[in-house]
DNA sequence: GATTGACATGTCAGCTCTTACATGTCACTC
DNA sequence: GAGTGACATGTAAGAGCTGACATGTCAATC
């Protein structure tokens, strides 16, 4: 019989939704462009997801093409309906903790690394960390996305704090694979 | 002529492989559950993903198929080819800083809502950032995923943080949208 | 007028992941 | 012996996403 009734993602068409909703209407490059530079570090999404995304979401209602320029620039706008669907995500959608970070994983792995390589790993985790923070602090705080900004911000420091802290355990640890000299 | 050359993702193999090397011979049944218990705030897989990869990493050498039980019960150890997969993944994979975050989202498109909104949502994200936090304080400090456990909590905490901060700051808005009432 | 590079839009193969469906064993209780 | 629930393993459809490929415009420089 198979009834099936998929819970789908929509997360990137709320993305878009609100982008369009925030800074008005826009062609799909410049919401890849968008997606770049302000939604990095929340969601990522390449031009190739993003325009057969608005083609369906044109289907659906959820936005209009405008207007079609030179170069065949297409302009979409959100629609009343689009706006709806946006607003009632936001207030009504359960947001997944659920993270899936290859920073995480390589922390979780960590002990079964020697001392040096263990070091190693966590010196280039957190000079990762460390340069997702600047591109971070060199946005403007008074932007639309402030909020996810100061999230980020802090969740980077967060990161940053560990990974410090975590360095100064292994290199304080004895030669020895094992710790604890005395207790 | 179509030269592929696919970085594939490799992450629940490599999730996988570390699993089987830290706590030694498992089955599929008691992989799902390791992810469940250990591994589910740094990666997720259910079952479904995780048969069939068995699969496929066995037929690449990277897993052996140990023995048979009851209930059809099927035992997989990690060979030294999988070892050493896992470690060079660990020593030379740069991570991808990339999260996609449904509460980050969520907080990127707070501004779309009112006042009243806004702060029901913060809310909701708080309690559920809470509810993890509490789930990775109740875990041993001790075991093998410690220092990815060290990680969650650092970011559990600075989310918290950061919802307690947002609500204030919607709180003290006055009534009108736009703040600033002194300058 | 030829080249270069930013602008602009698309397709497709193939991998990843989730959901639903499907099957069967074993231990224990009613 | 019938039912329940934990144990145990799978398949398949379809959504989500990445990387490679493909096409064409327009403005500025050489």
């Amino acid at each position: 019989m198979s009834i099936l009734c998929y819970a789908a993602d929509m997360s990137l068409r709320i993305a878009l939704l609100g982008l369009l909703d925030a800074t008005g209407p826009a062609s799909g490059y410049d919401l890849a462009k968008s997606f770049e530079r302000s939604l990095n570090h929340v969601w990522q999404a390449g031009h190739t997801q993003i325009y057969p995304e608005l083609v369906k979401m044109a289907a659906d209602g959820l936005v209009a093409v405008e207007s079609e320029g030179a170069r065949g620039r297409k302009i979409y706008a959100i629609t009343p309906e689009g706006a709806e669907r946006l607003r009632s995500w936001l207030i009504e959608h359960e947001p997944t903790g659920a993270i899936r970070s290859e920073v995480a994983l390589q922390a979780f792995l960590l002990p079964l690394l020697d001392k040096e390589s263990a070091i190693a790993v966590v010196e280039r985790i957190r000079a990762r960390l460390q340069q997702r923070l600047a591109v971070l602090e060199c946005k403007d705080p008074s932007k639309f996305g402030r909020y996810a900004l100061n999230l980020g911000l802090s969740q980077g420091r967060s990161g940053l704090a560990w990974a410090d802290e975590t360095l100064a355990e292994l290199r304080g640890l004895e030669p020895a694979d094992q710790p604890a000299p005395a207790t």
